[in-house]
RNA sequence: GGGAUCUUAGCUCAGCUGGGAGAGCAUCUGCCUUACAAGCAGAGGGUCACAGGUUCGAGCCCUGUAGGUCCCACCA
């Protein structure tokens, strides 16, 4: 006997073994291999937005699957530059690092990130690790050589002064969206736009002159302290007279001009608007065309300056309160309505964003775009789902410069230097600067820049470049992305342009674009709400297998899909299923495994599922290759479940425990073939499980993870054997149906008759004799070409050319039986009438192709000759 | 306002290039059959959102309508 797996199927003990084995075997370890084809996954980058969160699963799982795959299939020269989960091991190295320093937690909390990674270190220590690799394991990636502070900074520095010297990057005073909480500025990117429920507050400034007042309206009265102007749309017949005239602002008794803007739309609210270009990013527009002053009314942290000492210090919504009252005592407020508009928070913090003015760095967007339209235009970069693509030009036809100075502590520094004394500035790689003009000592721009700036770079800064390294030349460009529609702007689009613009060339030919994992009502999982479902608690109790298989099935790709417990338990007893079939295989299988035998004694049902699971290899990869990982995933399944464990093994049994050696060994060679096929098409899928079972099933290889892809074989392909075996199915299972509607318990076996005038059938019920008789129930099966000795009241059934009888004698109901003899007539009458239709109708005879008229025709003549049995059957029964 | 996507069994979703509607879970019935009760064998359950069109033939292609979700833009 061959050596056996444990009874018990428990994933968690056998996934730690498992990859603990990996890691120190190094299996995924990449190289650089000239012989090989060159196959590279780009992974998500490990920058400052890692959450641990099911998204990442799904990530993970989706790349290893795809590596897996193309490692078995030929591919050579893995090799990953990093992960997410490498960077929450980052995160939490950083986190201690700062804990030493004596950072507290609160510093650590204003940028999210590192509170949560100090979370996860609290929760986790170093576990997390290994056991978030357990969901996308096949990885053997650097730690050390990609961080903020050495791998890519080199990279950064060189890209950004590329940009720097060609005009690309310019540093200016702009509006931009300014997170109040984080204290930095953040891209159009990162605001997230919500409903929010607001009031209109309609506003009368009285006219300079005295000759009259204008009225207004505003959902953001407290910005009235910065107004510098009001507009009116310059076709206004109503406000044509007052262009030029000015106005005094209510409670600042400034002094403000009418100016005529086309911005203004004169259907809308009275059609006048209050200007204020500090706080608003269309006011800011109208302010550079007319000149107008900016004044800033707030601080950093959206309160209110020191120049308005009434309401200095008070935070924006406190202020708004104050001003409202004011303006109502100078009689300056005419009414309040209720209104609700869209208001952009920090998609970090969720935040109200202020628009504010200030100086910082943008990368000019016009010209990068182009090549990157152009790049998936003309296929170098396909999107699987292909309509991912629309989103992707709609974003890049309508960019606007790219704000990528960030006020945050944490980050790559700009490298750029000034010169307080004569204001100099200096855009170098080097980490200090003298100034050129005075010869002192420059100030680095404290300023980070965004983290994207630095993830768009990923998928060559992490081979070495600016370097012309040997990994760059044999890496890149690499092959395939993974990621979710949701950074689609953040990340995708970046890489395209910034490899384009770079290197010349796009950076990977396939995004595969994949949904957002929900909660089971639908919702998205947030911290807030509470309903985020961790991966590492799935896995404890479930096994990575289980969760890898659930992400990866029941959805179309690009989808968001729900996530149940159901379905991973679902996913559980499947890997289960699998275990105990392979430990029934190993239980008959002798030592060693059992040598090829003679073809000739395969049997039909041998054939069968021979044929069968080679199909189901052609299937499989080429669903793979166009990146149908759950439709393949479901056709496993089946396969696996249905065919081979239902059918398979249980045709298979009673050779097993007879002692004829040669059909015995027959059926464990074919077990052994199949199970090992089955296993390797769906380790991608759940790695543990099948690396269990195949090193203990067999010596000669020491990992399924190495070993190779099945290939389809038209030596493997047995129609005429796979035809015959379905006859007998479906006489089983008609035999099963009826015993199940007369409540005969399986132990109650009985005799059963095969009737047929054709040879070919009474053959296949011949040869298929040892296992008929076991699948249904039977003592004995008698085989023959006519209705000898068998008594009128038994139990029928009919399946193509032959009849079914089965003796129940005290069993039988006439009445009954004719009743569902009546209904299989009813049934066939039905087929019958259809078939006749298609063929009756000239248009389609002329015009269908030929082989569905040759199918019809075939279908045609099998219920005809059916419908003749039943019709017979039922004469007997009722005479 | 622009765009994407969805509407299929009680629930969650598959359905690849048009050729007799599927899965998981749930429900019902019968089985502890020596791999598996995390199981086995059966059953019930759908006008494929609606209306047109193309086609010999439409869940699938085209047009329109309704409803849902998401993204982008605008919103004083």
């Amino acid at each position: 006997m061959a050596k056996e797996l444990e009874k018990n199927y428990n994933p968690s003990e056998i996934e730690q073994k498992l990859y603990d084995k990996w890691e120190e075997k190094k299996y995924f370890h990449a190289e650089v291999n000239r012989d090989k084809k060159p196959f590279t996954i780009v992974m998500p980058p490990p920058n400052i937005t890692g959450q641990l969160h099911m998204g990442h699963a799904l990530d993970n799982t989706m790349q290893d699957i795809i590596i897996r795959y193309k490692r078995m299939a030929g591919f050579e020269a893995l090799w990953l530059p990093g992960t997410d989960h490498a960077s929450i091991a980052t995160e939490a190295k950083i986190v201690e690092k700062m804990r030493e320093e004596g950072v507290s937690k609160e510093d650590l909390g204003r940028d999210g990130f590192l509170e949560r990674a100090w979370e996860w270190k609290k929760q986790y220590g170093g576990r997390i690790v290994s056991q978030l690799k357990k969901i996308g394991s096949s990885c053997d990636w650097d730690r050390e050589r990609f961080t903020m502070d050495e791998g890519c900074n080199k990279a950064v520095k060189e890209v950004f002064i590329n940009l720097y010297n060609k005009g690309q990057i310019y540093r200016g005073e702009r509006i931009i969206n300014w997170c109040p909480k984080c204290l930095t500025s953040i891209s159009d990117a990162e605001v997230e736009y919500e409903d929010q429920a607001g009031h209109f507050w309609h506003l009368r400034y009285q006219l300079s002159d005295g000759s009259g007042y204008i009225n207004l309206a505003t959902t953001r009265p407290e910005t009235l302290l910065g107004d510098t102007a009001v507009a009116v749309n310059p076709n206004d017949e109503r406000y044509k007279d007052m262009i030029g005239k000015t106005v005094i602002l209510p409670i600042v008794h400034r002094e403000i001009p009418i100016v005529a803007d086309d911005y203004v739309e004169m259907e809308f609210g009275t059609g006048v608007v209050k200007i204020t270009p500090a706080h608003d990013p269309n006011d800011f527009e109208v302010g550079l065309r007319h000149n107008l002053e900016v004044i800033n009314v707030m601080t950093d942290d959206a309160k209110i300056t020191e120049d308005y000492p009434q309401y200095a210090g008070m935070d924006r919504y406190e202020a708004r309160k104050a001003i409202v009252k004011d303006l109502e005592a100078e009689g300056a407020l005419v009414k309040i309505e209720d209104y609700s508009h869209n208001v952009g928070t920090c998609y970090r913090c969720h935040t109200t964003v202020e628009p504010r003015v200030s100086k910082q760095w943008f990368v000019k967007m016009e010209e990068l775009a182009k090549p990157a339209i152009e790049a998936v235009k003309n296929g170098d970069t396909k999107f699987v789902p292909p309509h991912f693509d629309k989103t992707y030009y709609h974003w890049l036809e309508n960019i606007r410069d790219w704000c990528i100075s960030r006020q945050l502590w944490w980050g790559h520094r700009i490298p750029a230097f000034y010169c307080d004394d004569c204001g100099e500035m200096v855009v170098t790689k080097d980490d200090k600067a003298i100034c050129p003009k005075c010869g002192k000592e420059m100030r680095q721009d404290p300023d980070t820049l965004d983290t994207w700036f630095s993830s768009a770079l990923w998928p060559f800064s992490t081979l070495g470049w600016p370097e012309n390294t040997e990994e760059m030349e044999y890496f890149y460009p690499t092959n395939t992305l993974v990621t979710g529609y949701d950074i689609i702007f953040f990340w995708v689009i970046r890489m395209v342009f910034s490899g384009l613009e770079h290197t010349g060339k796009t950076p990977f030919d396939t995004v595969l674009i994949h949904g957002l994992v929900r909660d089971s009502q639908g919702r998205k999982m947030s911290k807030s709400l509470g309903n985020g479902i961790d991966p590492l608690e799935v896995i404890e109790k479930y096994g990575a297998d289980a969760l890898r298989f659930t992400l990866i099935t029941g959805n179309a790709p690009g989808n968001d899909m729900r996530f149940y417990y159901e379905r991973v338990e679902a996913s559980r007893n499947f890997a289960n299923k699998v275990w105990n079939a392979s430990r029934f295989i190993m239980m008959n299988m002798p030592e060693g495994g059992i040598a090829k035998v003679d073809e000739s004694t395969l049997t039909n049902a041998d054939k069968w599922i021979l044929s069968k699971a080679n199909d189901l290899v052609k299937d499989v990869t080429e669903n793979l290759e166009k990146y149908e990982l759950g439709i393949a995933a479901a056709k496993l399944y089946d396969f696996i479940w249905e065919e081979f464990c239902d059918w398979y093994i249980e045709m298979v049994k009673p050779r097993l425990y007879s002692d004829d050696n040669t059909t015995k060994d027959a059926a464990l060679y074919t077990l052994q073939e199949v199970l090992v096929t089955a296993l390797k098409l769906l380790h991608p899928y759940m790695p543990f499980v099948t690396e269990e079972i195949f090193t203990t099933l067999q010596d000669k290889e020491e990992s399924i993870m190495i070993s190779e892809w099945p290939v389809y074989t038209e030596d493997r392909c047995y129609k005429v054997e796979e035809e015959s075996v379905e006859v007998i199915k479906e006489a089983v299972r008609n035999i099963r149906n009826i015993r199940s509607e007369m409540n005969v318990p399986p132990s109650r076996k009985a005799l059963v008759y095969v009737v047929s005038e054709n040879e070919k059938i009474r053959n296949i019920f011949e040869d298929g004799k040892v296992f008929f008789q076991t699948l249904s129930y039977s003592n004995e099966v008698m085989v023959q070409s006519d209705k000898t000795g068998i008594a009128d009241d038994a139990v029928s059934t009919v399946i193509p050319e032959a009849t079914i009888y089965i003796p129940f004698a005290e069993l039988v109901d006439v009445e009954k039986e004719i009743e569902r003899l009546k209904k299989e007539q009813e049934k066939l009458t039905k087929e019958l009438a259809r078939v006749n239709g298609m063929l009756a109708n000239p248009n389609f005879v002329n015009k269908a192709p030929e082989a569905k008229i040759n199918e019809e025709k075939e279908k045609q003549a099998k219920y005809a000759q059916m419908m003749e049995q039943v019709t017979e059957r039922l004469a007997q029964l009722e005479k």
